[in-house]
DNA sequence: TCTCTTTTTTAACATTTGTAAAAAGATATG
DNA sequence: CATATCTTTTTACAAATGTTAAAAAAGAGA
């Protein structure tokens, strides 16, 4: 027997947030392609300029940045999500995150240059486009306020209860990263509440 | 002899990321009226749907949140800063985030409702609401992982270095609550500076 | 200018979180 | 299944930051 896997097909990704008509949806696959890597790939680099957008398909991947002290995970992509090194996309400039592949991942494929080409023609593109990074905006704004004036503790309880299938599928270092604390208080964190 | 006061022309706050076609520049104007009111007055609440998006022509602002242990400063806004619910804006509902203005202030507001019927019928505007959208990101997500992984001194260090008028037009308190500390802590980093 | 109010600083102490290093546990590979 | 490697937990201690309260300073209005 198979393991179940989980996955999301394109037209569920595309259509999250706001749903295209017909023209546009088959003008946007036309540049997609579909790509597998292995876990342990660096599919986004701090240090270069990207040339291609992702979605993906099935996996789980962080986006980290190189600061002073080591690295920072502050982001988690799963099925569903888009995956872009947002300081390319919107800059053209080198980003500084890197996006890594924590287990083998499907994803689809869009050079940015392609999608910013249909977003000059394309009105219904131009408005998914904006909806895709809006609600971005929300889920971090939300998480820096958080990261603001919550404890250790609360931002761990928040996340326990809100994704706890990341739990399963990724390194309590990696979450200790990502919640801003270190990974021995991560674990103190998770003792006392036994 | 009257004191000198900065203030930004709406052309100049439009085309601030993305310039606009002379046609869709008055087609934006046709719905923008220009507002003033005093300090001190919450321009947005956190418990409505607000119907209302402002460019700031003039003055200060601060956006903050209602959190368990009190209101958290999250956002300042100056001169040429979009200033909107947006929570409200992209979700329709209502938000978290109240606005209230730290000096006299000066605005050109829209109704959302207005904006988002200009994106359905003008894909420069929808492009140009993309790019608005897209730098609030980048902001956004900067402070996020600065909050992640800096100590308060740096944080301090980096925004006394990047924006040190910010120290003369607004109150400490807020600024130790945008920076993620209590008053106090920020009070005994500048002692250790001097 | 004098008083009242608000904001900022200082002090003392408590608590949280970090660091370094070792131990324990889990996973992968020959 | 035995060893090597990677991950997580634990311990002891140090450093950073928070809390409360009071003092000082700055600002606003009569």
């Amino acid at each position: 027997m198979s393991k179940q896997v989980s996955q999301v097909d394109l037209d569920q990704i595309v259509n999250k947030f706001r749903k295209l008509p017909q023209h546009s949806l088959i003008a946007l696959k036309s540049h997609i392609t579909e790509v597998k890597f292995p876990k342990g790939k660096i599919l986004l680099h701090a240090d270069k300029v990207e040339r291609n957008l992702y979605f993906l398909k099935r996996g789980i991947v962080r986006a980290y940045a190189d600061q002073a002290n080591g690295p920072v995970t502050f982001w988690f992509g799963q099925e569903g999500d888009v995956l872009v090194s947002m300081k390319s996309y919107i800059v053209n400039e080198k980003g500084y995150e890197n996006i890594e592949l924590l287990e083998d991942c499907e994803l689809y494929a869009i050079p940015t240059k392609k999608l910013k080409e249909l977003y000059q023609v394309d009105i219904d593109l131009a408005n998914w486009g904006r909806k895709v990074i809006e609600h971005e905006f929300l889920k971090t704004e939300q998480r820096l306020i958080s990261m603001q004036f919550k404890t250790a503790q609360e931002r761990y309880n928040e996340l326990i209860n809100t994704q706890p299938e990341l739990f399963k599928r990724v390194q309590l270092g990696y979450i200790a990263s990502y919640l801003g604390m270190s990974q021995v208080s991560l674990s103190r964190i998770r003792a006392e509440v036994k």
